[in-house]
RNA sequence: GCGCUUAUAGCUCAGCUGGAUAGAGCGUUCGCCUCCUAAGCGAAAGGCCCCGCGUUCGAAUCGCGGUAGGCGCGCCA
């Protein structure tokens, strides 16, 4: 400190500013700024994306993608063992009607072709038949009845939808560069159920209600938890249950997450009781990280009613927008096709991650394709702005800076925005909220920005250009660390 | 009906573990490229922080009660 004053109600404390500029602006162009090994040997399971098999792959799917993929960053940045899982929705009647169809309807060449949009088309022709007739529906749970019991035709239609979905999911994974350590669905789990029907039913917490099998928690002001149907098959809690349980055997969880939109508060809340009232003092590592809704200007989204925004058109427009803009703007740039994508999908990743979890969006191409002001591109042409004066200033690496250079204003707010970096990252880990580290990073490029505005950065004096060149150093840092934690990369032009 | 949740500028959102004159982006109007990338910087305009009561020296922030929207509430996931 260098001094105090007290001015009104208030003391308040006066700090070197070249002082602090110089060790955050020292730490903050350190590989590895903000991160920690807190986590080593701790494993934190992350459920996130989620898809459904033989289902398009909507803008909806943003949400826990988005958000488990940053998760799934930010904790490997401080020492943990992420481990990323797509609980596919794979199980169910829905895919008895889908082989139903897929017999009477279907082609395999189409399907190769289609794929997902050939298996939507057959499952929609499935309802509308099904409406006029509706032996159709006792075929439809005759066909899932094979698959249940293991008939190998049946069961290599299922493996089959499950390949064409997966294949061209992950071309939007790849795209948005989110990863997945295991695809393990419901139907993984459809064997590991009884036992712990079994333990729930030894230790008296299974109750009879109206044919089928609850756990009561009206002590917990909450409806039962219903484990088995009057017809002895299981439930989505069932479902949950065993997986929780198979994640804990295996991995050991430090802690586990569910991505999952707040719909599901109810059934999460449900579960996580259950598997404290068995015993388990690991419920309190069972997190549910829930976001809000994605509708669209005209209403919530819906299949059915046609009212879907693919997630893929999204990105692709996005690109294709950022590929104009750099025709205009920067047209002899090189690897103009990869930045445009690094620009576009960061632009509608990046937007979606800049507010909190559980404000509902309404999805809107306006401001999806907005590359000005708090974007994603912004953030990225702020970076690239940087990596310029640095590849300009090469010469300069080896002067010992003149930090009293940054004595100024700019600098000062700079520096404070770098310096609140790993702090933001640590927020952004125990409140599960991608979006803190998001609002650090604008904080970091707007005072940058004008910083640069303010002062020339290169100039005759070769000590202090050296300094305002690690100051952009360490903004560059930053802000490429930052939006790799929320999953977009930064190009080096644009 | 019960439960969860949201409400801040025309729009989209920060701020919410109480503290100084409530911030930003977009949009609108108007400026700034012979000069390091103008996807940038700046100025103007724009606020009963949903309402009421309470706690406090002090409330957008905490408590209680309302109002409005979203979501959920037994054999779907």
């Amino acid at each position: 400190f260098k001094e105090f004053k007290v001015i009104g109600a208030y003391l308040n404390f006066f700090i070197d500013p070249v002082a602090f500029i110089k060790s955050v602006v020292i730490e903050g162009a350190e590989e590895g700024y903000g991160s920690s090994d807190e986590g080593q040997g701790k494993n934190i399971c992350i459920d996130y994306s989620s898809i459904n098999i033989a289902k398009p792959f909507h803008v909806g799917h943003i949400m826990s993608t988005s958000i488990g993929n940053a998760l799934y960053r930010i904790y490997n940045y401080r020492g943990y063992n992420a481990i990323g899982i797509n609980h596919l929705g794979d199980w169910g009647t829905q895919f008895g009607k889908l082989c139903y169809a897929y017999e009477a309807w279907g082609n395999k060449e189409d399907i190769e072709k289609r794929n997902i949009d050939a298996l939507l088309a057959l499952y929609v022709k499935f309802h509308t038949e099904a409406d006029k007739d509706d032996s159709l529906n006792d075929a439809a749970r005759e066909w899932f009845k094979r698959i249940e019991n293991g008939d190998q035709y049946a069961v290599s239609l299922l493996d089959w939808f499950t390949d064409i979905t997966l294949k061209r999911v992950n071309k939007v994974y790849d795209l948005m560069g989110v990863k997945f350590d295991y695809y393990t669905g419901e139907r993984f789990y459809n064997d590991k159920m009884t036992p712990i029907v079994d333990e729930l039913e030894d230790k008296g917490l299974l109750t009879e209600s109206q044919g089928a099998r609850v756990v009561d928690l009206e002590e917990y002001n909450m409806p039962p938890c219903i484990i088995m149907k009057n017809d002895g098959t299981t439930l989505y809690a069932t479902r949950d249950l065993a997986a929780a349980f198979y994640r804990k055997k295996t991995f050991d969880f430090y802690k586990a997450l569910y991505v999952v939109a707040y719909q599901q508060n109810l059934h999460f809340n449900q579960w996580f009781k259950v598997v404290g009232l068995m015993g388990y003092e690991w419920e309190k590592d069972l997190e549910h990280v829930n976001f809000g809704m994605v509708s669209l200007v005209d209403g919530t989204l819906s299949t059915r009613k046609g009212r879907v925004v693919f997630l893929e058109d999204v990105l692709n427009k996005a690109c294709e927008k950022t590929a104009e803009i750099i025709d205009t703007k920067n047209p002899n740039l090189e690897n103009k096709e990869k930045i445009a994508k690094q620009v576009g999908v960061g632009a509608v990743v990046f937007s979606v991650l800049s507010q909190g979890r559980i404000k509902d969006i309404t999805f809107d191409w306006d401001r999806v394709l907005n590359f000005e002001g708090e974007t994603g591109p912004y953030m990225q042409y702020t970076a690239v702005r940087c990596n310029s004066l640095l590849t300009r200033g090469e010469d300069l690496l080896d002067v010992a800076p003149d930090y009293s250079a940054l004595n100024n204003d700019e600098a000062f707010k700079t520096a404070k925005a770098l310096g609140r970096f790993p702090s933001a990252i640590e927020n952004a880990l125990a409140k599960s909220e991608p979006y803190l580290i998001t609002r650090n990073v604008i904080d970091v490029a707007k005072a940058f920005n004008k910083f640069y505005f303010e002062h020339k950065i290169i100039d005759d004096d070769k000590a202090a250009s050296a300094a305002r060149l690690a100051l952009a150093k360490a903004v560059k840092n930053v802000i490429t660390t930052g939006l790799y934690l929320i999953g977009v990369e930064t190009p080096e032009k644009m």
